[in-house]
DNA sequence: GTTATTGCAAACCATTTGCAAGTGT
DNA sequence: ACACTTGCAAATGGTTTGCAATAAC
């Protein structure tokens, strides 16, 4: 399911990363290369895992260690390219938070699927909650539960009528 | 900040336990009481560590070894009566489930003060999103980060004009 | 050349678990 | 009596960290 569309961005995000590490005094290494092209290459969630695992099937065989990815994670979130979503099995799950739109989430209790979707509303919900409260809003992170249309779908059985008792 | 407020329940939190426990052939220790007794008694978060913490404080010297607490933690959870509300410091944080309306969180990234309120709008968008989408929903939770009030308020300083450079 | 960064292995720390002794029903 | 529970100590597993070697700038 694609509901949350990309937006235009005036750099990459290698740029955008080097941009933000100039102004730390911190150093664009071959390594957070690796990582930013490996993790922007698609719009998937991801932990830690995730990226370990990818960099570690490339061809090239330029890996990085997990120690680097944990540390370039940190890192990502300090510069705002990525943010914490969830926790799925005892792992912090991430997402971009560079190049697409502000969106929210269904997670999906049978298959576990995050499901993406953006809405006005939401935000506009909320905007007006913080400013009845004096609350100076930096973002918000909604989260639905329940069961996703795939999953609810009625299976297909023989004797349907059987369900109605 | 008190602007969610109880709800009226038949029965009292242990009661509610007793009930659960009774259905899955388990059995209602004292340490189960204790737990109980100390976590129903106020309606604030709370982590494992405080938990320990509280039931080792109590002056009758009945207290409750730090693996029965994650034990009961995930029994309550399980019986419907707590509910995992964030994450801090690298400890799941809990809320009452139990005899309290459905509410949401502000987060003040300054003092880290969970804030609570309900507002039907929230559930509402939230219910119209999850019915566009056909996703059968069972619970939302919605986290709103910023700065609260009271941490916002401008510091009294005596030379306020030179914050005006 | 300096100073930040890497990779490794060891350390951390919240949470979980095996097991023998104890307890609710 | 028969499970179910407890507490202890040890294990787990994701994440962090100290340190010597290495690479950006």
């Amino acid at each position: 399911m694609k509901e949350v569309s990309s937006v235009d961005v005036a750099i990459s995000p290698i740029e955008k990363f080097q941009e933000y590490l100039a102004t730390r005094g911190k150093r664009l290494t071959r390594e957070r290369m690796i990582f930013v092209e490996e993790v922007f290459a698609d719009h998937e969630h991801f932990d830690a895992d995730t990226v370990i695992e990818r960099v570690s099937r490339r061809k090239d065989g330029r890996s990085v260690s997990r120690s680097t990815v944990y540390r370039v994670l940190s890192l990502l979130e300090e510069a705002g390219m990525i943010r914490k979503v969830a926790r799925q099995n005892d792992r912090d799950v991430y997402e971009h938070d560079y190049g697409y739109a502000q969106h929210d989430h269904f997670i999906c209790e049978k298959c576990g699927d995050l499901i993406e979707f953006s809405n006005d509303s939401v935000r506009e919900v909320v905007e007006q909650i913080a400013a009845e409260h004096g609350f100076r809003l930096s973002h918000h992170r909604l989260e639905a539960h329940g069961v996703c249309a795939k999953c609810s779908a009625p299976p297909q059985r023989r004797h349907r009528k059987l369900d109605m008792i």
